[in-house]
DNA sequence: GAAAAAATTGACAAGGTTGTCAATTTTGCA
DNA sequence: TGCAAAATTGACAACCTTGTCAATTTTTTC
């Protein structure tokens, strides 16, 4: 075995063509003979070449590199999302780089591009990855259109003019949710709303509304609180909403921590989870199967959506077709476990 | 301003000296007069010039990258190493790009080659960083140290001949955490055992005998039951420790997703932790303020582990100095949360 | 004060790929 | 059959940086 690294050169000559044509062979350009299309691509194998991506990069101006904005306050949700986007990457031949913007929420539009002129100064990603709390960020939106890098966002946000968008119907999943706990036989159900600039909040809750409504069942205002997507917001809710005289006998919450919160309120409250109370979440966290009873809720299919959104990502790049805005949407599962019980007659009368 | 991207050619021309000056002033390069230095870094600043790392890289035959390698069990643990990881390529001008490895623990060594030399394939990057449970298997080392790619790694593992590694000391961890039981007057003091082939479960497990014994006390191998570090294997061991006669006043378990599963078996059992119950874990895992009572437990810094590692390799990759192995300790933290109470006179005449 | 050593500076090539353009061959059509 | 158009192929430049080496100037040493 040669210890040299094969280049493009070593693979013309053990195939008897030119570089050039090695190159339109390796990047499936047209106008080669199928028969030295065939020898080079022996030659390629027999040598083991791989092609330099940093000789491609300087050459094509391209990184093959996607860069996945991160947060602080991440967590299980972005991880998951990002082992789909790591997936995707490694099939296409790109890299996934990460890279940490914070605090970017409330800032000016002159900070955010200051702060993604700093992060791309030595790196210049291919496309870049949006995921909630930046995803739905329209000022975000601006800064990397005016960049001119194409993005892909995941999430139940705007659509804006440009860019990807990969998401899960939301607001259905929230009516599915809600017929659910109905069709056990609960009228009284509370709510618990996730951050207030998050779009999936406001969607979540307007499935949920519509949902009562066509039930025939009202939303008391007394049973909706506010929360903030954690775990101890979902547990302050939780404690506030069940020390009411006409406590819910069934409560929606915005996600996954916050349920387990509520969960856990209702626990120090002496209520048994699900006979006194049932509960629902979303998304399907990891802290969904971490406690007892496990919970009801939706199964974002997260890893899918980071690899949906990648592949989406670079097939747009590839063929640079799709200039316009783009929605995907993708399947959500309802998952039905432990939390969520038929109404007793002792709680209907209490 | 110039739309066209500056290049070092542009700098040159506005300092007046040569393109090799500018580089030699953008590396730190000896033999430049002063004044030109400054000429240079002038120029510089004026057209917002930035080196281009395709060139760089093609030229140097670096890449300005690390990468990290993940696994689909990785979890929360990882997700906060990465993220000091990230704060520190970010400041080092590095990128910190992902990888995904499966299945690798009973592998080969040329199935681990194999598998290496494919993520390599097509961005080779400067260095490796390896966490749970990589970081402690000495073929992936061997096989790296074959790749000749310099390699941190985190974690309670060998010290291997080459490479550099970044843990906390969880030997003296796990006795101050048994002495915490003991100080509360425990002697029945259970304990939960992680993944077998992981080093973290032994050293965890030898700290806890030790302090055992050295306070007078015996290990009784009927109260250590054997987990995976998931909640649900400490769940299934808290269930067999706690329906025993003899059952333990106390249980430690070798990390938080173990004790929170304990804590919720013991609730279970109709027993109240921490009157009925001590438990405590090891991580600082975000499950463990997602609990009530709230987990007391060995905070490692993950974060803090995740931004040496960085930098120690960059170090080493810029100064090339050190060839031979390193190991870098941190200090951890003892948190006492609400899961560990004195033990009560009702449970010792229990 | 002169030779030797060190410092300073720049011209040029190389690193591996792809775009441009021109040369040659094949195909299509009248 | 003959000419135009299309397909095929390769030579060469360009992408931007850094290493090598040589030319020139300054400093050190005896």
């Amino acid at each position: 075995m040669n210890n040299h690294k094969a280049k493009m050169k070593d693979v013309a000559d053990l195939a008897g063509v030119s570089i050039k044509t090695v190159s339109r062979v390796l990047n499936n350009e047209p106008h080669v003979q199928e028969k030295l299309r065939t020898q080079v691509r022996d030659a390629v194998t027999k040598l083991g070449y791989v092609p330099s991506q940093s000789a491609r990069s300087l050459r094509g101006n391209k990184s093959y590199d996607i860069n996945l904005i991160c947060h602080a306050a991440g967590g299980d949700y972005i991880s998951v999302i990002q082992f789909g986007a790591v997936i995707a990457c490694q099939k296409l031949g790109y890299q996934l780089s990460l890279s940490l913007l914070e605090g970017l929420e409330e800032a000016s539009f002159e900070t955010i591009k200051s702060s993604f002129e700093g992060i791309l100064r030595h790196h210049k990603p291919d496309g870049i990855m949006l995921v909630a709390p930046y995803a739905g960020d329209e000022k975000i939106g601006f800064v990397l259109e005016e960049l001119g890098i194409p993005v892909v966002r995941i999430g139940p946000v705007e659509l804006l003019n440009q860019g990807i968008l990969v998401e899960i119907d939301d607001y259905k999943a929230s009516i599915e949710l809600t017929q659910h706990l109905v069709k056990l036989g609960h009228k009284k159900i509370g709510f618990v709303r996730g951050v207030e600039n998050q779009r999936s909040t406001h969607v979540r809750y307007s499935g949920f509304c519509v949902a009562m409504n066509a039930a025939g069942l009202t939303v008391d205002p007394d049973l909706v609180a506010e929360g903030e997507f954690s775990f101890q917001s979902g547990y302050d809710a939780g404690l506030k909403l069940l020390v009411k005289d006409n406590r819910p006998t069934a409560i929606f919450a915005s996600n996954d921590d916050m349920a387990a919160g509520v969960v856990t309120a209702a626990n120090m409250q002496g209520l048994n989870v699900p006979n006194d109370l049932s509960v629902v979440g979303f998304d399907d966290a990891a802290v969904a199967v971490r406690m007892r009873p496990e919970l009801t809720t939706i199964r974002q299919p997260l890893q899918e959506l980071g690899q949906i959104a990648i592949e989406t990502l670079v097939d747009s790049l590839t063929n640079n077709s799709i200039n316009g805005p783009q929605r995907i949407v993708l399947d959500y599962e309802f998952v039905l476990r432990g939390t969520t019980a038929q109404i007793s007659e002792k709680t209907i009368t209490h």
